[in-house]
DNA sequence: AGCCAGGCTGACG
DNA sequence: CGTCAGCATGGC
C-alpha cells in the first residue's frame, strides 16, 4: 500500500495530461490510477483528487516537487489567452491543465536526442530500456525501478549497446554527447544565458538540432519562450492559421503568446495529437 | 506492407 | 545561406 506523506494544493492543473502529453517519458500509470516516476534520482508515487495532489514523499521534498510541477505559476492567464481566440479555444477541452515540467537538463538532453524522427511510444520504450541497462537499480515502497543513467556510464557505453535498446542511428550521438557532459560540461549553466546563446551552445551537441534544442530549453531550462516546431506543431499551425508554415510558426507564436509561447506550444501539440490531425494540402 | 514518428547530419548548390 | 537524401526502429 502506497504511503502518501505529502499533500499539495493546486489550481488549473491536470496531472494525467501533464505526465502523459509527451514532454516527459518516464512516468507510468499504476493499476490503482496513481503515477510513478523518477526525477533526479527521486522516486515518487503521485495521484490527484480534485485540487489536491497526494505525494509519496517526505514533506521536506515538497518544494522540489512544487518546482518540478511548476505549481508556483498561474496558468490561468495563459489559458485565458487561448480561450480568447476562437481558433485556439477548442484546444482547451483536451489540453487544459497541462503544465510545463521543470525536468533535469541532462535527462532532457539525452531523451530529446532520442526523440528525433521518432514517436512518443517508441521513445518511452527506448528510454525505459536504456535506464534498465545503464541506470542504477533501487527500490521504493516495494517498487523496483532504475534511476536515469549517469553521464559517465553512458559515456562509457558503446553504440552497439544503445542500439540494442532501440536507439537506432542515434546511438553514436548519445555516446558522443555523454562524453562531453561526463568531461564536466556545465549544462545547468545554460539556464541563465540569453536565449540565443543557450540555443547556440546546445546546437554544438551531436544529435541536437533546432527543434531538440528548444525542447531541452523549454522542458528543463525555464525558457518560457522556446517554441519547438515538430511535425505536429507544423500541422496545427497550418490548420489554425492557414498559410503559416513551420518557419513562421515560432515567430508568430512569440507575437501571439509572448512569455506563454512554450506552454501554448504544448497545448497545441497535444491538441493536434489528440485529434489525430493529418497533413493539410495547401 | 508500407507509412510515419517531438529531425538531424553531411553533402552539395 | 537553403535544400535534401539517408537514416534505424517498430507501432499502426
Amino acid at each position: 500500500m502506497t504511503k502518501y506523506n505529502c499533500t499539495l494544493k493546486t489550481s488549473c492543473f491536470d496531472l494525467e495530461r501533464t505526465l502523459d502529453c509527451g514532454q516527459a517519458f518516464r512516468w507510468r500509470k499504476q493499476k490503482d490510477g496513481s503515477w510513478f516516476g523518477v526525477v533526479m534520482d527521486r522516486p515518487l508515487f503521485i495521484k490527484q483528487e480534485g485540487a489536491l495532489l497526494y505525494l509519496s514523499c517526505d514533506p521536506l521534498d515538497a518544494p522540489f516537487w512544487e518546482n518540478y510541477f511548476s505549481l508556483d505559476r498561474d496558468y490561468g492567464e495563459m489559458e485565458a489567452l487561448l480561450a480568447l481566440d476562437p481558433r485556439t479555444a477548442p484546444a482547451l477541452s483536451c489540453s487544459s491543465g497541462i503544465r510545463i515540467l521543470r525536468q533535469d537538463p541532462w535527462e532532457a538532453l539525452i531523451s530529446f536526442i532520442l526523440s528525433a524522427n521518432n514517436n512518443v511510444k517508441r521513445i518511452m520504450g527506448i528510454i525505459e530500456r536504456v535506464c534498465s541497462v545503464f541506470g542504477e537499480p533501487d527500490e521504493f515502497q516495494g517498487k523496483a525501478y532504475h534511476k536515469f543513467p549517469k553521464p559517465e556510464v553512458l559515456a562509457a557505453s558503446s553504440p552497439e549497446q544503445l542500439k540494442d535498446c532501440g536507439a537506432g542511428y542515434r546511438a553514436p550521438y548519445i555516446v558522443e554527447t555523454s562524453k562531453r557532459i561526463a568531461e564536466g560540461y556545465d549544462l545547468p549553466a545554460l539556464r541563465t544565458m540569453e536565449f540565443a546563446d543557450a540555443k547556440k551552445k546546445l546546437l554544438t551537441f551531436k544529435g541536437v538540432g533546432p527543434k531538440v534544442a528548444e525542447c531541452i530549453m523549454l522542458f528543463s531550462m525555464d525558457f518560457d519562450q522556446a517554441f519547438p516546431v515538430d511535425v505536429w506543431v507544423k500541422r496545427i499551425s497550418a490548420y489554425l492559421y492557414p498559410g503559416e508554415d513551420g518557419k513562421k510558426a515560432a515567430k508568430a507564436a512569440a507575437e501571439r503568446f509572448g512569455v506563454w509561447a512554450g506552454a501554448a506550444q504544448q497545448y497545441l501539440f497535444h491538441y493536434a495529437r489528440t485529434m489525430g490531425l493529418k497533413e493539410i494540402d495547401a
